[in-house]
DNA sequence: GTCTATAGATGGATAGAC
DNA sequence: GTCTATCCATCTATAGAC
Protein backbone atom coordinates (compact mmCIF):
# COMPACT_ATOMS: atom_id res chain seq x y z
CA UNK A 1 0.00 0.00 0.00
CA UNK A 2 1.92 3.20 -1.06
CA UNK A 3 1.70 6.17 0.63
CA UNK A 4 -0.87 8.61 -1.10
CA UNK A 5 0.40 11.23 -3.17
CA UNK A 6 -0.57 14.52 -1.92
CA UNK A 7 -3.44 14.85 -4.93
CA UNK A 8 -5.33 11.83 -3.77
CA UNK A 9 -5.20 13.04 -0.49
CA UNK A 10 -6.56 16.45 -1.17
CA UNK A 11 -9.28 14.93 -3.28
CA UNK A 12 -10.27 13.14 -0.31
CA UNK A 13 -10.78 16.02 1.61
CA UNK A 14 -12.81 17.25 -1.25
CA UNK A 15 -14.90 14.21 -1.70
CA UNK A 16 -15.53 14.52 2.01
CA UNK A 17 -16.43 17.75 2.26
CA UNK A 18 -19.05 17.26 -0.62
CA UNK A 19 -20.80 14.47 1.34
CA UNK A 20 -20.84 15.59 4.52
CA UNK A 21 -21.31 19.47 3.67
CA UNK A 22 -22.64 19.74 -0.28
CA UNK A 23 -21.39 21.59 -2.58
CA UNK A 24 -22.45 24.77 -0.79
CA UNK A 25 -19.23 24.38 1.50
CA UNK A 26 -16.79 23.43 -0.67
CA UNK A 27 -14.01 26.52 -0.59
CA UNK A 28 -10.54 26.01 -1.50
CA UNK A 29 -9.84 26.55 2.69
CA UNK A 30 -12.33 24.57 3.73
CA UNK A 31 -10.53 21.28 1.39
CA UNK A 32 -7.08 22.56 1.79
CA UNK A 33 -7.86 22.59 6.31
CA UNK A 34 -9.25 19.03 5.70
CA UNK A 35 -6.31 17.87 3.45
CA UNK A 36 -3.78 19.79 6.09
CA UNK A 37 -2.03 21.96 3.87
CA UNK A 38 -2.42 25.51 2.84
CA UNK A 39 -4.64 26.81 0.74
CA UNK A 40 -1.02 27.69 -1.74
CA UNK A 41 -0.39 24.16 -1.50
CA UNK A 42 -3.47 22.68 -2.72
CA UNK A 43 -3.29 25.13 -5.27
CA UNK A 44 -0.44 24.11 -6.77
CA UNK A 45 -1.77 20.78 -7.09
CA UNK A 46 -5.48 21.99 -8.47
CA UNK A 47 -4.76 25.38 -10.13
CA UNK A 48 -8.78 25.96 -9.75
CA UNK A 49 -12.04 25.06 -8.06
CA UNK A 50 -13.07 23.59 -11.50
CA UNK A 51 -9.51 21.05 -11.06
CA UNK A 52 -10.69 19.73 -8.40
CA UNK A 53 -13.73 18.95 -10.15
CA UNK A 54 -11.89 17.36 -13.16
CA UNK A 55 -9.89 15.68 -10.81
CA UNK A 56 -12.80 14.12 -8.87
CA UNK A 57 -14.87 13.64 -12.89
CA UNK A 58 -11.12 11.56 -13.52
CA UNK A 59 -11.82 9.30 -10.03
CA UNK A 60 -15.13 8.49 -10.61
CA UNK A 61 -14.72 6.93 -13.86
CA UNK A 62 -11.59 5.35 -12.97
CA UNK A 63 -12.82 3.64 -9.97
CA UNK A 64 -16.27 2.87 -11.60
CA UNK A 65 -14.29 1.18 -14.61
CA UNK A 66 -12.01 -0.89 -12.39
CA UNK A 67 -15.12 -1.95 -10.18
CA UNK A 68 -17.19 -3.20 -12.67
CA UNK A 69 -13.97 -5.19 -14.17
CA UNK A 70 -13.83 -6.58 -10.79
CA UNK A 71 -17.23 -7.47 -10.77
CA UNK A 72 -16.91 -9.57 -13.71
CA UNK A 73 -14.95 -12.10 -11.47
CA UNK A 74 -17.24 -11.58 -8.46
CA UNK A 75 -18.05 -15.10 -6.36
CA UNK A 76 -21.63 -14.80 -7.20
CA UNK A 77 -21.73 -13.18 -10.47
CA UNK A 78 -21.63 -9.55 -11.55
CA UNK A 79 -25.17 -9.38 -11.17
CA UNK A 80 -25.35 -10.30 -7.41
CA UNK A 81 -22.40 -8.58 -7.29
CA UNK A 82 -24.31 -5.25 -8.85
CA UNK A 83 -27.29 -5.80 -6.85
CA UNK A 84 -24.90 -6.35 -2.88
CA UNK A 85 -22.65 -3.55 -3.80
CA UNK A 86 -24.89 -1.00 -4.42
CA UNK A 87 -26.85 -1.61 -0.91
CA UNK A 88 -24.32 -2.44 1.25
CA UNK A 89 -20.75 -0.60 -0.19
CA UNK A 90 -22.74 2.93 -0.51
CA UNK A 91 -23.19 3.71 3.43
CA UNK A 92 -19.43 1.97 3.92
CA UNK A 93 -16.85 4.02 2.77
CA UNK A 94 -15.87 1.81 -0.38
CA UNK A 95 -13.50 4.50 -2.51
CA UNK A 96 -15.69 4.07 -5.96
CA UNK A 97 -19.06 5.04 -4.14
CA UNK A 98 -17.80 7.72 -1.61
CA UNK A 99 -15.96 9.63 -5.46
CA UNK A 100 -19.47 8.50 -7.41
CA UNK A 101 -21.48 9.77 -4.28
CA UNK A 102 -19.32 12.94 -4.21
CA UNK A 103 -19.88 13.50 -7.98
CA UNK A 104 -24.03 13.26 -7.78
CA UNK A 105 -23.98 16.16 -5.24
CA UNK A 106 -22.03 17.91 -7.99
CA UNK A 107 -24.83 17.75 -10.85
CA UNK A 108 -26.08 21.13 -12.46
CA UNK A 109 -22.36 22.32 -11.71
CA UNK A 110 -21.23 21.14 -15.26
CA UNK A 111 -22.53 19.34 -17.82
CA UNK A 112 -19.39 16.78 -17.60
CA UNK A 113 -21.01 15.78 -14.10
CA UNK A 114 -23.66 14.01 -15.57
CA UNK A 115 -22.29 13.04 -18.48
CA UNK A 116 -19.86 11.05 -16.31
CA UNK A 117 -22.36 9.52 -14.39
CA UNK A 118 -24.24 8.59 -17.57
CA UNK A 119 -21.47 7.08 -18.87
CA UNK A 120 -20.35 4.91 -15.75
CA UNK A 121 -23.91 3.79 -15.57
CA UNK A 122 -23.95 2.57 -18.75
CA UNK A 123 -20.44 0.62 -17.77
CA UNK A 124 -22.78 -1.30 -15.32
CA UNK A 125 -25.62 -1.60 -17.75
CA UNK A 126 -23.55 -3.28 -20.51
CA UNK A 127 -22.05 -5.44 -17.98
CA UNK A 128 -25.99 -6.52 -17.26
CA UNK A 129 -26.96 -6.77 -20.61
CA UNK A 130 -23.70 -9.25 -21.11
CA UNK A 131 -25.11 -11.84 -18.28
CA UNK A 132 -28.63 -11.41 -18.06
CA UNK A 133 -30.35 -13.25 -21.53
CA UNK A 134 -33.31 -11.19 -21.74
CA UNK A 135 -33.28 -7.40 -22.41
CA UNK A 136 -35.83 -6.13 -20.55
CA UNK A 137 -35.16 -7.98 -17.21
CA UNK A 138 -31.52 -7.03 -17.61
CA UNK A 139 -33.06 -3.19 -17.83
CA UNK A 140 -35.24 -4.03 -14.79
CA UNK A 141 -32.55 -4.86 -12.54
CA UNK A 142 -29.99 -2.05 -13.74
CA UNK A 143 -32.94 0.29 -12.32
CA UNK A 144 -33.59 -1.16 -9.19
CA UNK A 145 -30.27 -1.55 -8.13
CA UNK A 146 -29.87 2.35 -9.19
CA UNK A 147 -32.64 2.30 -7.20
CA UNK A 148 -31.27 0.86 -4.04
CA UNK A 149 -28.41 2.99 -4.58
CA UNK A 150 -30.38 6.32 -4.29
CA UNK A 151 -31.70 5.18 -1.02
CA UNK A 152 -28.36 4.31 0.20
CA UNK A 153 -26.70 7.38 -0.62
CA UNK A 154 -29.77 9.20 1.46
CA UNK A 155 -29.07 7.14 4.21
CA UNK A 156 -32.00 5.15 4.07
CA UNK A 157 -32.87 1.52 5.40
CA UNK A 158 -32.08 -1.02 2.69
CA UNK A 159 -32.19 -4.14 4.58
CA UNK A 160 -35.39 -5.54 3.45
CA UNK A 161 -34.13 -5.93 -0.01
CA UNK A 162 -30.41 -6.44 1.10
CA UNK A 163 -31.55 -9.38 2.81
CA UNK A 164 -33.54 -11.04 0.32
CA UNK A 165 -30.90 -10.32 -3.23
CA UNK A 166 -31.42 -14.00 -4.03
CA UNK A 167 -34.89 -13.77 -4.06
CA UNK A 168 -35.25 -11.00 -5.93
CA UNK A 169 -32.94 -12.24 -8.44
CA UNK A 170 -34.87 -15.18 -8.74
CA UNK A 171 -38.35 -13.89 -9.37
CA UNK A 172 -36.94 -11.59 -12.05
CA UNK A 173 -35.65 -14.56 -13.72
CA UNK A 174 -32.14 -13.40 -13.68
CA UNK B 1 -55.54 30.00 -11.13
CA UNK B 2 -54.74 32.35 -8.39
CA UNK B 3 -51.54 34.55 -9.39
CA UNK B 4 -48.48 32.73 -7.42
CA UNK B 5 -47.58 35.16 -4.28
CA UNK B 6 -44.30 36.62 -4.14
CA UNK B 7 -42.90 33.88 -1.84
CA UNK B 8 -43.53 31.52 -4.72
CA UNK B 9 -42.00 32.85 -6.78
CA UNK B 10 -38.95 33.42 -5.04
CA UNK B 11 -38.85 29.61 -4.45
CA UNK B 12 -39.26 29.01 -8.26
CA UNK B 13 -36.19 30.47 -8.72
CA UNK B 14 -34.79 28.93 -6.06
CA UNK B 15 -35.30 25.42 -7.20
CA UNK B 16 -34.68 26.27 -10.97
CA UNK B 17 -31.06 27.84 -9.92
CA UNK B 18 -30.35 24.54 -7.78
CA UNK B 19 -31.33 22.49 -10.64
CA UNK B 20 -29.86 24.57 -13.13
CA UNK B 21 -26.30 25.24 -11.81
CA UNK B 22 -26.44 23.10 -8.39
CA UNK B 23 -26.39 24.50 -4.79
CA UNK B 24 -23.06 25.86 -5.29
CA UNK B 25 -24.19 28.78 -8.02
CA UNK B 26 -27.15 29.52 -4.80
CA UNK B 27 -26.44 32.76 -3.71
CA UNK B 28 -28.78 35.43 -2.52
CA UNK B 29 -28.14 37.61 -5.77
CA UNK B 30 -28.82 34.90 -8.13
CA UNK B 31 -32.12 34.56 -6.71
CA UNK B 32 -33.14 37.58 -6.49
CA UNK B 33 -32.18 38.22 -10.16
CA UNK B 34 -33.74 35.15 -11.37
CA UNK B 35 -36.63 36.28 -9.18
CA UNK B 36 -36.64 39.16 -10.53
CA UNK B 37 -37.03 41.68 -7.18
CA UNK B 38 -34.27 42.88 -5.35
CA UNK B 39 -32.38 41.29 -2.82
CA UNK B 40 -34.03 43.30 -0.01
CA UNK B 41 -37.02 42.14 -1.27
CA UNK B 42 -36.15 38.55 -1.45
CA UNK B 43 -34.47 38.79 2.38
CA UNK B 44 -38.03 40.30 3.25
CA UNK B 45 -39.98 37.09 2.48
CA UNK B 46 -36.85 34.09 3.87
CA UNK B 47 -35.02 36.11 5.79
CA UNK B 48 -31.64 34.27 5.20
CA UNK B 49 -30.62 31.20 2.99
CA UNK B 50 -31.55 28.62 5.48
CA UNK B 51 -35.06 30.00 5.31
CA UNK B 52 -35.12 29.40 1.55
CA UNK B 53 -34.25 25.29 1.83
CA UNK B 54 -36.47 25.35 4.81
CA UNK B 55 -39.17 26.98 2.39
CA UNK B 56 -38.11 24.21 -0.07
CA UNK B 57 -38.72 21.45 1.87
CA UNK B 58 -42.00 22.38 3.22
CA UNK B 59 -42.95 22.61 -0.45
CA UNK B 60 -41.10 19.24 -1.46
CA UNK B 61 -43.35 17.22 1.54
CA UNK B 62 -46.92 19.76 0.27
CA UNK B 63 -46.61 18.55 -3.16
CA UNK B 64 -45.14 15.03 -2.61
CA UNK B 65 -48.57 14.61 -0.33
CA UNK B 66 -50.63 15.69 -2.63
CA UNK B 67 -49.28 13.76 -5.34
CA UNK B 68 -49.39 10.70 -3.53
CA UNK B 69 -52.96 11.27 -2.65
CA UNK B 70 -53.74 11.81 -6.04
CA UNK B 71 -52.25 8.64 -7.03
CA UNK B 72 -54.74 6.91 -5.25
CA UNK B 73 -57.51 7.85 -7.83
CA UNK B 74 -55.39 7.19 -10.73
CA UNK B 75 -56.55 5.98 -13.85
CA UNK B 76 -54.47 3.21 -13.93
CA UNK B 77 -54.32 2.49 -10.27
CA UNK B 78 -51.89 3.94 -7.84
CA UNK B 79 -48.86 1.71 -8.69
CA UNK B 80 -48.57 2.45 -12.63
CA UNK B 81 -48.80 5.75 -11.64
CA UNK B 82 -46.11 5.84 -9.57
CA UNK B 83 -43.95 3.59 -12.17
CA UNK B 84 -45.16 6.24 -14.67
CA UNK B 85 -44.41 9.06 -12.65
CA UNK B 86 -40.93 8.36 -11.77
CA UNK B 87 -39.91 7.97 -15.81
CA UNK B 88 -42.05 10.81 -17.02
CA UNK B 89 -42.08 13.35 -14.79
CA UNK B 90 -39.07 13.66 -13.59
CA UNK B 91 -37.64 15.47 -17.04
CA UNK B 92 -40.72 18.12 -17.32
CA UNK B 93 -41.81 20.76 -14.88
CA UNK B 94 -44.01 19.15 -12.81
CA UNK B 95 -43.61 21.30 -9.17
CA UNK B 96 -43.72 18.49 -6.84
CA UNK B 97 -40.87 16.46 -8.99
CA UNK B 98 -39.13 19.75 -9.65
CA UNK B 99 -39.11 20.58 -6.02
CA UNK B 100 -37.78 16.76 -4.99
CA UNK B 101 -35.13 17.32 -7.65
CA UNK B 102 -33.99 20.30 -6.32
CA UNK B 103 -34.13 19.23 -2.79
CA UNK B 104 -31.81 16.10 -3.56
CA UNK B 105 -28.86 18.55 -4.73
CA UNK B 106 -29.30 19.61 -1.25
CA UNK B 107 -28.22 16.87 0.67
CA UNK B 108 -25.66 17.04 2.88
CA UNK B 109 -26.17 21.17 3.22
CA UNK B 110 -28.54 20.10 5.83
CA UNK B 111 -30.02 16.91 8.09
CA UNK B 112 -33.46 18.42 7.15
CA UNK B 113 -32.89 17.25 3.45
CA UNK B 114 -32.40 13.70 3.74
CA UNK B 115 -34.96 13.14 6.51
CA UNK B 116 -37.90 15.42 4.08
CA UNK B 117 -36.69 13.26 1.36
CA UNK B 118 -36.56 10.04 3.29
CA UNK B 119 -40.29 10.84 4.55
CA UNK B 120 -41.42 11.65 1.15
CA UNK B 121 -40.19 8.26 0.21
CA UNK B 122 -41.81 6.67 3.02
CA UNK B 123 -45.10 7.82 1.71
CA UNK B 124 -44.94 6.49 -1.68
CA UNK B 125 -44.23 2.98 0.36
CA UNK B 126 -46.86 3.09 1.93
CA UNK B 127 -49.08 3.70 -0.85
CA UNK B 128 -47.66 0.64 -2.35
CA UNK B 129 -47.62 -1.84 0.18
CA UNK B 130 -51.42 -0.80 0.36
CA UNK B 131 -52.01 -2.06 -3.47
CA UNK B 132 -49.23 -4.86 -3.81
CA UNK B 133 -49.87 -7.75 -1.70
CA UNK B 134 -46.74 -9.38 -1.50
CA UNK B 135 -44.76 -6.92 0.38
CA UNK B 136 -41.43 -7.81 -1.09
CA UNK B 137 -43.15 -7.21 -4.74
CA UNK B 138 -43.94 -3.83 -3.22
CA UNK B 139 -40.49 -3.25 -2.00
CA UNK B 140 -39.22 -4.02 -5.79
CA UNK B 141 -41.30 -1.59 -7.40
CA UNK B 142 -40.19 0.87 -5.41
CA UNK B 143 -36.70 0.41 -5.48
CA UNK B 144 -37.07 -0.15 -9.46
CA UNK B 145 -39.36 3.58 -9.70
CA UNK B 146 -36.83 5.01 -7.74
CA UNK B 147 -33.94 4.14 -9.96
CA UNK B 148 -35.94 5.68 -12.93
CA UNK B 149 -36.34 8.10 -10.62
CA UNK B 150 -32.60 8.86 -10.18
CA UNK B 151 -32.05 8.20 -14.20
CA UNK B 152 -34.31 10.42 -15.23
CA UNK B 153 -32.86 13.55 -13.01
CA UNK B 154 -29.89 12.65 -14.60
CA UNK B 155 -30.91 13.19 -18.03
CA UNK B 156 -30.79 9.70 -18.98
CA UNK B 157 -32.54 7.73 -21.42
CA UNK B 158 -35.36 5.94 -20.06
CA UNK B 159 -37.58 5.24 -22.44
CA UNK B 160 -36.48 1.49 -22.86
CA UNK B 161 -38.43 0.95 -19.69
CA UNK B 162 -40.90 3.57 -19.69
CA UNK B 163 -42.58 2.31 -22.96
CA UNK B 164 -42.83 -1.60 -21.24
CA UNK B 165 -44.34 -0.68 -18.04
CA UNK B 166 -46.75 -2.67 -18.18
CA UNK B 167 -44.70 -5.91 -19.08
CA UNK B 168 -42.59 -4.68 -16.19
CA UNK B 169 -45.41 -4.56 -13.80
CA UNK B 170 -46.72 -8.29 -15.14
CA UNK B 171 -43.63 -9.73 -14.57
CA UNK B 172 -43.53 -8.41 -11.23
CA UNK B 173 -46.70 -9.39 -10.60
CA UNK B 174 -47.94 -6.57 -8.80
C1' DG C 1 6.50 21.39 -3.51
C1' DT C 2 4.68 24.02 0.18
C1' DC C 3 4.20 28.19 2.49
C1' DT C 4 2.47 33.44 3.72
C1' DA C 5 0.56 37.58 2.24
C1' DT C 6 -2.46 40.05 -0.25
C1' DA C 7 -5.24 41.67 -3.98
C1' DG C 8 -9.74 41.98 -5.82
C1' DA C 9 -14.35 40.18 -6.12
C1' DT C 10 -18.41 38.38 -4.20
C1' DG C 11 -20.95 36.59 -0.47
C1' DG C 12 -24.86 37.12 3.39
C1' DA C 13 -27.19 40.16 5.98
C1' DT C 14 -28.68 44.90 8.05
C1' DA C 15 -30.57 49.69 7.98
C1' DG C 16 -33.52 52.70 6.51
C1' DA C 17 -35.98 55.31 2.55
C1' DC C 18 -40.18 55.02 -0.04
C1' DG D 1 -43.78 45.00 0.63
C1' DT D 2 -40.05 46.38 -2.14
C1' DC D 3 -36.17 49.07 -2.89
C1' DT D 4 -31.00 51.09 -2.47
C1' DA D 5 -26.96 51.51 0.03
C1' DT D 6 -23.66 49.69 2.83
C1' DC D 7 -20.96 46.74 6.24
C1' DC D 8 -18.02 43.20 6.90
C1' DA D 9 -16.80 38.39 6.35
C1' DT D 10 -15.29 35.17 3.15
C1' DC D 11 -13.90 33.57 -1.28
C1' DT D 12 -10.77 32.66 -5.45
C1' DA D 13 -6.59 33.33 -7.25
C1' DT D 14 -1.93 35.48 -7.70
C1' DA D 15 2.82 36.73 -6.25
C1' DG D 16 6.69 35.61 -4.36
C1' DA D 17 9.58 33.78 -0.21
C1' DC D 18 11.59 29.49 1.41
Amino acid sequence: MPRPSAREIVLDAYVDILIEHGPGSVTLDAVAAKAKVSKGGLLYHFGSKEALLTGLLDRVWRLSFADVEHARTAPGGPVRYFLTSSVTDASMDKPAHRASMAALRQVGADERVAQTIRNCGQLWRNLLAEHIEDPLTAEMVGALGDGLYLRATMGEETETLANQIDEVLRRLGA
